[in-house]
DNA sequence: GAAAATTATTTTAAGCTTAAAATAATATGA
DNA sequence: TCATATTATTTTAAGCTTAAAATAATTTTC
């Protein structure tokens, strides 16, 4: 059951397996560390971008995009799942974009515990123009893709997001015992 | 040749053209943050995995994995062009690294501002142990896709970032002028 | 062989990020 | 109802990260 041991005895020739470590997973370390790169790429040019065109950084962008979509407003633990960032984080971020007055953070009524997060109109405002800046400069660091190999990486990505859940659910559930072994 | 401007006219049906941004580039914003949540969903497992069984941070392991593949060592500068991260934020990490005597950093004999850093003989045994487990990870979560799958999106990842790395070399020098217009 | 430009790194200030512990409100169950 | 468990968030401590300015060494240019 160990993540570590190699289970799936995929047949490899010799040279491969005395040179890779016990499961040879060559291939599979070269695709992570280049889907790293092109992230990593992607990433560095926008926050660069964000930061000369509107003096932002690019995590309080992300959160806005994440309200922009959400106009009745999200508690900070949706926003946490939806950013995949921890918590803690999004307390202090959340409270800097509320004293640049682009979001409002207000106790729910029916439940005191959460917090609603919400843009205010400059927020909006504010987020509409990024936005659309935000779109060509993606749009132009793909430009090298035809719109059939976007599909293509689109499709497959979806499969790796798929079996990388599968993976962590694995691990995230080490003993089961109560419900029955169904699932 | 702003980035900003529509400049690639792709014929779209009038649905898409007006609920999109002007030119359109929903498919490409789409691929972008999937890009992203795959990145972030296999990081994150990697950075709780490497904390819960080595107690290490994951700028220390990728660190230390850039200085495994360079026995004779690498300055500053190689390092922070490798790992895409700012100089700045080296000069922290190799300290700390250096303080729990994982790498050895020294200033070069034949150019005094520069930084050699190295692993230690103990740093090289701590990263092997860990690189072993680590690509097994790395190897479970991609368990969903074929060996044909891989290659595709190996092939197609690199043809984004060759797209990428085109766009930004067009917006970092906006103005040539003196060696002719060529290339 | 100096002045000027470049290169490599460090420092600084601010903000981001996490994991873990603490706090506070709600829900559950005897 | 009251104790217990759960849920939502905040706090804390440490470390990561960046951009920009400062420092220091080397190279270029006259």
């Amino acid at each position: 059951m160990a993540a570590s041991a190699p289970e799936t005895l995929t047949i490899v020739d010799a040279e491969t397996v005395h040179v890779d470590a016990p499961a040879g997973h060559k291939a599979e370390i070269r695709l992570w560390l280049r889907l790293l790169t092109c992230t990593m790429t992607i990433e560095t040019s926008i926050r660069r971008k964000l930061r000369e065109r509107f003096d932002v950084t690019l995590p309080r962008f992300d959160l806005m995009a994440q309200l922009e979509k959400a106009p009745d407003g999200m508690t900070l633990g949706e926003l946490s799942k939806r950013m995949m960032v921890s918590n803690g984080n999004l307390t202090g971020l959340v409270e800097r974009l509320a004293a640049a007055k682009l979001v409002d953070s207000r106790a729910s009524e029916t439940d005191r515990r959460a917090q609603i997060v919400r843009l205010t109109a400059e927020g909006r405002a504010e987020f509409a123009a990024m936005a659309v800046e935000h779109e060509s400069w993606v749009a132009e660091m793909m430009r090298g893709l035809s719109p059939g190999e976007v599909e293509t990486l689109m499709r497959l990505l979806a499969k790796l997001k798929r079996s990388a859940h599968i993976a962590l659910s694995a691990d995230e559930k080490p003993a089961e015992g109560k419900n029955g072994a169904a699932s």
